[in-house]
DNA sequence: TGAAATAATAAGGTCAACCATAACATTTTA
DNA sequence: TAAAATGTTATGGTTGACCTTATTATTTCA
């Protein structure tokens, strides 16, 4: 059931290909930039996970996550997100600074604190980014929506979640109050993959193409 | 003020010196054993952190913390035992676990994490182990109070700490009932540094010298 | 189809923190 | 004071996870 114990750095490279793939291959170029590694070093340790069967390597083609992979993946991504609840709820840690801190803490994390953790949690859905805590089992609802940037002209949306992980931006989120819960009006996409204009809480605030990627919705 | 990023594995040897000391020096021997790790590689590590400044070596003689070092130690106790008062307290988890639990918590937890943690635990002066939690600025109080095994025969004490740290120790002292706040009495020194027969919670209990030096008390 | 972009492989290097073995120095203790 | 215990230094080795530079293979796209 449970694994030798998996180094901190291979955890990082599963994490990041879960938040990546959506169950989709990942070019090693896409996983190099995530982790801030060359391209070659990704090859290297993508290969030493391939030995490892955690994940599969088509060459020229991407990686995915093997079975095996994808529960310890689901793992990494439980810990993390059950710190980031607790960080938020219970320290008042700044939203935008919970997905880092926490990442510190998921990998020091032995089961039995993680267990004990979502119980006194109360069993979270979601993370304060409103992304979904797989199960204790590695099992994962997918998130239902659709992006911001794909939202009809003039609509009203929900925001369900933020699928961001650097502190900077999500605190140029925050600042802007695009945050789960939220009701947002896309007034206006500029031509030539220019921002989007919203209206968040009575402001209005220009989104460029690419963050607005990252904000998932639902219509309201 | 906040020092470049120890590893942790400088941690940890600065965190057994702490933990060895009481402001004494070191034997090399000592913190090999405690650290698990042969005499030669010790004495390797040690020449690294003489080179940093954080303890200085005395050859033949042993090592001591500097100002420095005894900061950075005192911060890692500090977020030791914080972690440990939230696992027992809050997350329910075995009073002989949570040592080597918050251990691995300790090294990847960032200093607002720790001051906002010891704000959520209401700034608590003992961890379970009833072992004192060194102030934000490094400070810290010494623990009054003697070794169970210098208690006079016959007398009523009361358990204010336990100086022990692995797992199967404090499981071996939490079956026995000796936990801070536990009154105890001293029956009879078996002779030739023999057991401590000893009465707690109405039971008999007999318990090795070695094991009695590291539990302190007060008397009552 | 051919150039550009991306991916893979090879070769050699670094760094921290460990290891073993062996030789030598110092301190302790019997 | 000599032997035993402990500490130190030297040499050489390992492992994981990175790096650079260069070459080669494949895929994508204009």
């Amino acid at each position: 059931m449970s694994l030798p114990h998996l180094s901190e750095s291979t955890e990082m490279y599963l994490k990041a290909m879960a938040e990546l793939s959506d169950g989709e291959v990942v070019a090693i170029g896409r996983l190099a930039e995530r982790l801030d590694v060359t391209p070659v070093s990704a090859n290297e340790m993508v290969k030493r996970l391939d030995e490892q069967g955690l994940v599969s390597h088509t060459p020229y083609k991407g990686v995915n996550l093997t079975r095996k992979g994808r529960q310890a993946a689901s793992s990494v991504v439980r810990r993390q997100r059950l710190w980031e609840c607790f960080l938020y709820r219970h320290l008042k840690i700044e939203w935008s600074q919970v997905y880092e801190l926490a990442c510190s803490l998921e990998h020091a994390t032995a089961s039995e604190v993680t267990e004990a953790l979502a119980e006194f949690l109360g069993h979270p859905a979601t993370c304060p980014h409103g992304n979904l805590i797989p199960a204790a089992d590695g099992s994962c609802a997918p998130l239902i929506g659709k992006r911001l940037s794909d939202a009809a002209m003039g609509s009203a949306v929900r925001v369900l979640a933020v699928r961001a992980t650097e502190t900077p931006v999500l605190k140029y989120l925050q600042e802007r109050d695009i945050l789960p819960g939220r009701e947002v009006t896309v007034l206006e996409a500029a031509p030539m993959d220019g921002p989007l204009t919203l209206e968040v809480e009575g402001n209005r605030v220009a989104l460029g193409l690419l963050l607005s990627n990252c904000v998932i919705v639902e219509t309201i």
